[in-house]
RNA sequence: GCUUCGGUAGCUCAGUCUGGUAGAGCGUUACAUUGGUAAUGUAAAGGUCACGGGUUCAGAUCCCGUUCGAAGCUCCA
């Protein structure tokens, strides 16, 4: 950071326009005039971070201290340097060192306009001077960038509590946990931080022995390969979700994955939430990956044209994907990923009632997708947040959620609006580690609209800014396959068959020949299966049937059909049913109703392997 | 990101403490076998012991660094 100072008589200027696209929003571009006053230029570089703004600003208080004044502009001047920060960088510590000086009568002149200026310098020798303060230069304890919001963050104050469907709080330490274990987990989590685990979580080793999914080596930890199988799966999970979001009223978009860090917007963005992102320069901008849909659908819907009787309106994407960098200690298999699949589905609201109203029926959305991929209500847990003035204004409405839920929910109660929402719920998926992990949510943000130039036109044909809600039903989908294969992992340390939902499994039917002479009529049966929308293979192995047969089970596959002498001359199909383990005879048609009926409103894909199982490579054991 | 532990055949792992010819099972390939509901038999191929450096007559083994993974911490808009 370089600064000059420079103590005056009198400072005059007057902001003439936008440099640059990041340029700080100003009321008035008025003249405005300061009298006996230190004018602090200031350059603030590529590497300043909080320590050296708190740095350089005592050492200005230092000097002021010296001649004796009071009043203190802190004029950003890029000329100072060739070398400079990002601009929200710039911005952030600017506003860091400003509130450093509250003890003085401090201001600062706007960040990214050009200026005419005019000022008188005092004539004593002390009257100027200038400073060069670097990182080198500063005691480095917290080499971190430290910005407002992260600071705001751990000063955070919050109160834990229980609340039970009946809408009535208790304290954490009061409250009896015996029948509800994993909330306990949950609030001890949250609350108390307490984590141990000595063990990494199953669905690492079975998603690799599945041939769902790996790590890929030659990309950055966290960015997973799906192999065939996983890719199946997640595509109708991702279609699922995106299906379900639509009947709702959601209308599917698709925006940018990268956005310039110096676009306004970002720039406030990213001044009140810092993101571990992933950066990209690109011929001189500076990129970011999106690690949420929110920035797309904002932008989008700035541009559109909103009255009240369109709301509440709702645009959906399903990112593929979001990226976050998240610390490398913290990222592990399927559960907590750099690049992951997100539906994220907004709805603009025209006031905090509609915005209530509307939160109930994303609420039973939530509960649905997630009943229907697999994952009931016994195997989460929910948490709400909100802030104490939204609970004094909005009680029943929040306990009207709780109630939905109809089991106890941990509650966290917010002295103040940190984030820019009021109230945010969660469902959170307890493993056997006893790690909780946020699925579905739901947000009430009350500041982005703002922040993005959202705005409708309400009854009296005034411009109003929308409550938004963020509401993702489902959670990452790379988390639901880490839930689904986590409870596959506990039937099988519990002794039950794991198995696939059957909409969801790679292969719902193999077929094996007993010999050779088979083939012929086991194809057509395949044809037949599958052109009524069944995933079905042939195991047209040179291996004993017994082999085959084991390793149909161990891939999961609910039904196998051995194909000999008997059934080629038989009307009806034998059938093995892994569920039960027993051979059933059934009708092709009744075969097909059997099926049908589990699939039944699921999306469908076609096989996404070779057809016979001698043209399978191996790839994982 | 920090601390600790780990990386040996495609996979799962022994061997490392105590330095001296690279091991097993599964898988793969070939041949035989044509089966009746959870593993047919025989044989073969397959390894710069993660990468780089050091100590030593000699390093998978001991030491240092790097990288990747795991657990804990911190974090998770």
């Amino acid at each position: 950071m370089r600064i000059l100072q420079l103590h005056c008589d009198s400072i005059e200027y007057t902001p003439t326009k936008k440099e640059i696209k990041s340029a700080e929003e100003i009321e008035n571009p008025q003249t405005q005039r300061l009298e006996e006053v230190v004018v602090a230029f200031v350059a603030i570089e590529d590497g300043d971070d909080s320590s050296v703004a708190q740095n350089a600003i005592s050492q200005i208080k230092n000097s002021m201290e010296k001649i004796g004044c009071k009043k203190l502009l802190l004029y950003p001047y890029a000329h100072l340097s060739s070398n400079l920060a990002k601009p929200f960088v710039a911005i952030a510590l600017l506003k860091e060192m400003e509130d450093g000086a509250s003890d003085l009568e401090v201001s600062h002149s706007p960040f990214g306009w050009t200026k005419s200026y005019n000022l008188k310098v005092k004539g004593h020798p002390l009257a100027e001077s200038s400073k060069v303060v670097t990182k080198d230069s500063t005691d480095s304890k917290d080499t971190e960038l430290t910005s407002e919001a992260l600071k705001g963050e751990s000063k955070i104050r919050s109160y834990w509590k229980i609340m039970s469907p009946d809408g009535v709080m208790s304290n954490i330490t009061d409250f009896d946990f015996s029948n509800y274990k994993k909330l306990e987990i949950l609030a001890k989590y949250e609350s108390a931080k307490v984590r141990h685990v000595d063990e990494p979580p199953p669905h690492v080793a079975l998603m690799k022995k599945m041939a769902i999914a790996d790590y890929e080596p030659a990309s950055d930890s966290g960015n997973l390969r799906f192999f065939p199988n996983g890719r199946l799966i997640k595509s109708l999970i991702e279609c699922y979700v995106t299906d379900r979001v639509k009947e709702y009223g959601g209308n599917e978009v698709e925006t940018p994955i990268m956005y310039d860090s110096e676009h306004p917007s970002m720039v406030s963005y990213f001044n009140r939430f810092p993101a571990r992102q992933y950066n990209i320069d690109s011929d001189g901008k500076k990129l970011f990956l999106r690690f949420a849909a929110c920035f797309g659908q904002f932008l989008m819907a700035n541009q559109f044209q909103l009255s009240h009787k369109n709301l509440p309106y709702r645009l959906y994407e399903l990112t593929r994907y979001s990226f976050r960098r998240e610390q490398s200690g913290e990222l592990v298999g399927l559960r907590r990923l750099r690049a992951f699949t997100m539906p994220d589905c907004h709805a603009f609201c025209k006031d905090l009632e509609q915005a209530a109203d509307e939160i109930k029926v994303r609420f039973d959305l939530s509960q649905s997708v997630l009943h229907e991929l697999g994952i009931d209500k016994s195997d989460y847990e929910m948490a709400i947040r909100f802030t104490e003035d939204y609970y004094n204004e909005n009680k029943s409405s929040i306990e009207e959620l709780v109630k939905k839920h109809n089991k106890p929910v941990l509650v966290e109660m917010w002295t103040e609006k940190f984030f820019y929402f009021v109230l945010k719920w969660e469902f959170n998926f307890i493993d056997s580690t006893g790690k909780a992990s946020a699925l579905s949510t739901d947000q009430i943000d009350v500041e982005n609209a703002e922040r993005y130039g959202i705005e409708f036109v309400d009854e009296n044909n005034t411009a109003q800014h929308p409550i938004i809600l963020h509401n993702s039903p489902s959670g990452a989908i790379e988390r639901i396959i880490y839930v689904l294969l986590e409870k596959a992992a506990k039937d099988i340390k519990e002794g039950r068959k794991p198995q696939y939902s059957l909409w969801l499994a790679p292969t719902q039917v193999r077929v094996i020949p007993l010999k050779e002479e088979f083939n012929d009529f086991c194809e057509s049966l395949v044809d037949k299966i599958s052109s009524n929308d069944i995933r079905v293979d042939i195991d047209d192995r040179n291996e004993s049937i017994g082999k085959r047969i084991r390793e149909a089970e161990k891939e999961w596959i609910r039904y196998i059909l051995v194909i000999g002498d008997k059934e080629a001359n038989s009307e009806n199909l034998s059938i093995r049913d892994r569920k039960t383990g027993d051979v059933r005879e059934l009708s092709f048609d009744d075969f097909l109703d059997e099926i049908n009926k589990q699939t039944k409103d699921k999306p469908f894909t076609g096989l996404n392997l070779p057809k016979y199982l001698s043209k399978r490579p191996q790839l994982m054991v």
